[in-house]
RNA sequence: GGCGAAGUGGCCGAGUGGCUAGGCAGAGGUCUGCAAAACCUCGUACAGCGGUUCGAGUCCGCUCUUCGCCUCCA
């Protein structure tokens, strides 16, 4: 079997991946910010990061996952400019901001358990771990890197001379030249960013702290929760393209700072969901929530839309994208309840060479588009085999079975448990449906036996007509109901 | 202006020196009372212009176009 190999930001590359302590692998991502309904965005990240997990444990690692949930709301601008994000939400709504950091926490969590994103395991907010922000900043004041002014603290960036190594913006002049950062008067640098800031009047979330009453910058939060759940170095530091610069070169910065040690040993960029070949974004307003997508599609086809694309790449969304996913996702379900219900034959199946050609594709920097051509390839070659005359053995599809659950289900979350794959085909009327349909079948099988087509073709149209199609196979009719 | 990514058949979307990606849609066929499903076959795609090479969608150069970041953002 081929080994892991990742996309590390940091080189540039496709590298062998070996986390610090054999059999241990420590990784963190950049949660949601939460004062809003998660979007399509944001499904794409936390899915395919979902799918890092799984593919880690997959491979046996020991996983710590931990994804911040930031509840504490920062600037609309890094130039002390702007309101609290949440605080502002927080007025429209007309509740504390607690609420509103409250109440999307649960939403986000909601519409990740619907796509099938298995939880952290831990998730920790900014606003818990004020003390050990507080720490950082004053390990980063005592060895210089950072200064208060007028109580705000500042990291200065001429401290740290390797920042900017990772979005590749080394040059701070020219940073300064074109870029939007504005002077302020209390920064030495344009460039040096914010670690704490003092609290105006009127701003509700805010502590104590050695340089008066305030709140944490941005970046902070990630380096403290990061270093206090999984140590000084990381394995795997995950995250929005978008977030490279200049959030993920902070937390470098103040981390190595603070520590003298490296921080992530690779970092993991995914990239933006698109509309019309724009981003998808808050704060464009271009958004489709989560919550919306539910209403027209099953989380899975969103899930498995997704991983139809290399997380590395944009993914551009539209109605009748995602449709056309639905209609192949349907397919590999189809596959799997026919060969749930499969009669035992002679025939064999070549399993063991698909499962080496999955593993290839998800070593290689997690390929999931190849993977589920490779799965698509299998199922074609299932079905042929299942439509050949001496069907195939118990033992084939015992292997083909664990195969598609592993695969598709355990490590892709594409694939519907046996419980859910006929659940969906009773739909929400259970087993009375399923009760009332045996008769109707039989019914038909009747007519049919006496030639009667006139009403073999009336059953079946009534019925689809109720949105429940009928398909005879070989070994008998089966039924399904459709989606409206 | 700086840093970075990308332009693939009707659509979505992998690949990255020679070997079919895959899905959706479409055409023909097998099967079927018919249909659906399934399976088989088909489209001869890689922004443009040069170059390197026995051979380039894949490497190099230039041009055009698009997008991301440089402010909060998955």
């Amino acid at each position: 079997m081929s080994s892991l190999h990742i996309y590390n930001s940091l080189s540039r590359n496709k590298e062998l991946f070996e986390p610090i302590v054999p059999g241990v692998v420590s990784m963190y991502v950049c949660g949601p910010t939460v004062y809003g309904h998660a979007h399509l965005g944001h499904a794409k990240s936390y899915v395919s990061f979902d799918v890092v997990v799984r593919w880690l444990r997959h491979l046996g690692y020991k996983v710590r996952y931990v994804q911040n949930i930031t509840d504490v709301g920062h600037l609309t601008d890094d130039a002390d400019e702007g309101e609290d994000k949440i605080q502002k939400q927080a007025r429209v709504e007309m509740v504390d901001p607690m609420e509103i950091a409250q109440s999307y926490t649960r939403s986000y969590f909601e519409d990740m358990d619907r796509l099938g994103v298995l939880r952290p395991n831990i998730a920790p907010t900014a606003t818990g771990h004020i003390p050990e922000q507080i720490e950082i900043i004053e390990r980063l004041v005592g060895k210089g890197h950072a200064y208060e002014s007028n109580g705000n603290v500042y990291f200065s960036v001429g401290s740290f001379p390797s920042y900017g190594r990772l979005s590749g913006r080394t040059d701070q002049a020219s940073l300064q030249a074109g870029g939007r950062v504005e002077q302020r008067s209390e920064k030495r640098s344009p460039s040096d960013f914010a670690l704490w800031k003092r609290a105006e009047p009127g701003h509700i979330m805010k502590w104590p702290s050695p340089w008066g009453v305030g709140y944490p910058g941005w970046h902070v939060e990630c380096s403290a929760m990061a270093m206090k759940y999984l140590g000084e170095t990381i394995d795997i530091h995950g995250g929005g393209m978008e977030n490279k610069f200049p959030h993920h070169e902070c937390e470098i910065a103040q981390a190595e700072a603070a520590t003298g040690k490296p921080f992530v040993r690779f970092w993991m960029h995914n990239n933006m969901v698109t509309v019309d070949g724009v981003k998808m974004g808050k704060s464009l307003g271009n958004f489709v929530t989560l919550k919306e997508l539910f209403r027209s599609f099953d989380p899975m086809v969103i899930r498995f839309f997704i991983l139809q694309s290399h997380y590395r790449s944009p993914l551009d969304f539209s109605h009748s994208a995602i449709s056309a996913s639905q209609s192949g996702l349907e397919k590999l379900h189809d596959t799997m309840r026919r060969l749930l219900d499969a009669k035992p034959g002679s025939g064999t199946l070549n399993v063991s060479s698909f499962v080496r050609k999955t593993e290839e594709a998800l070593n290689d920097d997690f390929n999931t588009p190849v993977a589920i051509s490779v799965i698509f390839e299998f199922s074609k070659s299932l079905n042929g085999a299942m439509d050949r005359q001496e069907g195939i053995s118990t033992e084939a599809a015992g292997e083909a079975i664990a195969y598609l659950e592993e695969f598709a289900g355990k490590v892709l979350g594409i694939m519907k448990s046996r419980e859910e794959l006929a659940a969906s085909e009773a739909g929400d009327g259970g087993e009375t449906l399923a009760e009332v349909m045996s008769v109707l079948l039989e019914l038909r099988k009747e007519a049919r036996t006496r030639k009667d087509f006139a009403m073999s073709d009336t059953i079946r149209d009534l019925l689809l007509a109720k949105g429940i199609e009928l398909k005879d196979t070989r070994e008998g009719s089966t039924w399904s109901k459709k989606k409206g």
